[in-house]
DNA sequence: GCCGTTTTCGGCCCGACTGTTTTCAGTCG
């Protein structure tokens, strides 16, 4: 049995959880909660580690006693005595009432002890009877916020796609900074740090008259709830039910805000403990020593006073940015300005909404140097087959002679198929600049056989890109079992590059893999994967997942120029063969 | 339970909002 590193950050959260009830040293909670983060954003497999004998407390915030632990859950079949001995200890399922937000362990201690609730359902029917409110420390307010998020997180999901949270801000952005007494107004948070997905929005403003500027806030149309407003801090639901938090500040303050909304949390933690080092204070309002208030008006200002440069808020995870700055070896992260053309679009001729005409004038106009056009080649549905790829790449060649500016490349995106052949003849795949490589079908192989299905595809000639290698959905379907290490090491070997696919449904390589890439020097595309014309617009949510891989612009392919391109090209054609 | 540019022991980030607790605990970010 494969224990995943997620199956190891849960038994760790779940501990934390446990002994958060227990009442347990606090430090000794955070310090499992840090742990699964870790093993959480860990790329390589930590069952992988382990058997190449890897000493696991290198890693931040596992020692001696943790990296044991995580011996005894790969071991013992994923979990571990003390998991067991707490489960033991308390009634089954209390953890999960620590995940209803308004409950922390106090209360939920107090449930349990005042009622027996142990359960959401047990949690839903107390609420609905009017029990809680005759709880000592609980009232009717209080009963009906819990009742209200009980239910809905029953029925909703509470994560929202980078691309989601961005249509839903930005409109609120500007509507904010309609506001006479606005100075500044930013997003922050996960969406600024650019993560995949992100649970609420943080907006931080600045203003000489925040009462103003929350009073505006809450008055959005777009509103569908306030959950909380006071003079400086209001929260609200959008009718789309995600939670945005704004926070007002004075002007001389927004640096500091801004980066204390920003967080990460753990990179907080670390920034600040560097200043206490340095017998400085950081909060939200700035940094002071003693009373005299020293940085904050710039966030360039807050890292400047630890000593550090400014560091990019994709960065921003604790994982060895702050180490990087105060050696200075921050990567110079890859722009969207960076990106030469793009290696995966699609048109009519599969399942596109856009003829080829139509997608080359868009990437022309948006100042692309060339655009790949790779529809879909597979068995059955919307794609193109031999006769389609030949009919496609004289009309190719004809866009050619008559577009200014602009290269379009003979590519397809073809099915890898259960075996690791592709789904086209080698024939058709002659006349072509190259082929993008992608799996779409038998997503349940085993590790073994689909790391070996994907190994061999990348031995092809043709395939000089690896499409969206994990296969993953954000809106539903895991990624595949792939030892994506392995797929790594050998796009090395074979100088094929591996996809960042910037659809906000895929994001697929990863941040983490990105960083296993970076680190092996091995190129990461970074594509639209268009569908239309207004598809190019996601290579922002893919640029953001790459920064967020430490990716500079040497680490991904499309930054090169055609000629450098094809260059590449031609070494993964010398190098299979 | 982790960690070390004062430390292998003694620290571990800090403030706003809510509700009900008549002075502040609990929760959240």
């Amino acid at each position: 049995m494969h224990i995943h590193n997620a199956d190891i950050a849960s038994v760790f959260s779940e501990i934390a959880d446990l002994l958060e009830l227990e009442e347990g040293n606090p430090f000794r909670i955070r310090a499992y909660r840090n742990a699964a983060r870790t093993v959480e954003t860990l790329a390589p497999s930590v069952e992988d580690l382990l058997q190449e004998g890897r000493d696991l407390s290198e890693l931040p915030g596992i020692g001696a006693d943790l990296a044991g632990k995580i011996a005894e859950i790969v071991h013992g079949g994923g979990t571990c005595a003390l998991r067991e001995q707490l489960r033991h200890e308390l009634p089954e399922g209390i953890g999960t009432l620590l995940r209803i937000p308004g409950l922390g362990p106090k209360r939920v201690k107090l449930l349990y002890q005042e009622r027996g609730i142990h359960t959401p359902e047990q949690l839903l029917r107390a609420c609905e009877d009017g029990q809680l409110r005759t709880i000592h420390g609980l009232g009717e307010k209080a009963e009906q916020r819990i009742l209200e998020a009980v239910q809905s997180r029953m029925s909703k999901t509470t994560r929202y796609s980078i691309a989601l949270a961005v249509q839903l801000i930005e409109p609120l952005v500007r509507y904010l900074k309609q506001h006479p007494a606005v100075v500044r107004v930013e997003a922050a948070g996960s969406l600024r740090r650019m993560k995949e997905t992100v649970g609420d929005v943080d907006i931080v403003v600045a203003s000489r008259r925040m009462e103003e500027v929350t009073a505006h806030f809450v008055r959005y149309e777009g509103v569908g709830r306030v959950i909380s407003h006071g003079p400086t801090r209001a929260s609200i639901e959008l009718a789309q039910g995600m939670q945005v938090d704004l926070r007002a500040v004075e002007p001389e303050s927004f640096g500091a805000a801004l980066h204390y909304f920003t967080g990460s949390k753990a990179h907080n933690i670390e920034i600040r403990t560097l200043a206490l080092k340095r017998d400085l204070k950081i909060n939200e309002y700035g940094v002071f020593a003693g009373e005299a208030r020293i940085a904050g008006d710039t966030e360039e200002s807050v890292f400047a006073s630890v000593g550090l440069p400014f560091i990019a808020p994709e960065l921003r995870e604790n994982r060895g940015e702050i180490e990087a700055a105060r050696d200075g070896k921050l990567p110079h992260l890859v722009q969207l300005s960076d990106l030469k053309g793009d290696l995966h679009s699609h048109t009519r001729a599969s399942d596109g909404r856009n003829s080829l005409r139509e997608m080359a004038l868009e990437a022309q106009r948006r100042g692309m140097a060339y655009l790949g056009i790779t529809d879909h080649a597979r068995h059955g549905g919307w794609s193109v087959d031999a006769d389609a790829l030949a009919r496609q790449a004289d009309e190719i060649d004809r866009l050619n002679e008559e577009l200014e500016g602009i290269t379009l490349l003979k590519g397809v995106e073809v099915d890898i198929l259960e075996d690791g052949a592709l789904d086209l003849p080698d024939a058709a795949l002659a006349r072509l600049d190259y082929a993008i490589a992608s799996l779409h079908t038998a997503f349940e192989l085993s590790r073994e056989k689909q790391t070996a299905r994907v190994l061999r595809a990348m031995d092809h000639s043709s395939v000089c890109v690896l499409g969206h290698p994990t296969a993953r959905l954000l809106t539903g379907r895991a990624a595949v079992e792939l030892d994506v290490e392995r797929v790594i090491r050998h796009a090395r070997e074979c100088g094929c590059a591996l996809e960042l696919d910037s659809q906000p449904e895929r994001l697929d390589l990863n941040d983490s893999y990105c960083m296993m890439a970076r680190d092996q020097g091995v190129l990461v595309a970074i594509d639209s994967d268009a569908h239309s014309v207004l598809d190019f617009d996601n290579l922002r949510y893919g640029i953001g997942q790459g920064r967020r891989g430490w990716l500079e612009k040497r680490n991904v392919l499309n930054t090169r120029t055609l000629g450098q391109l094809r260059e590449v090209f031609d070494k993964h054609r010398t190098a299979v063969h």
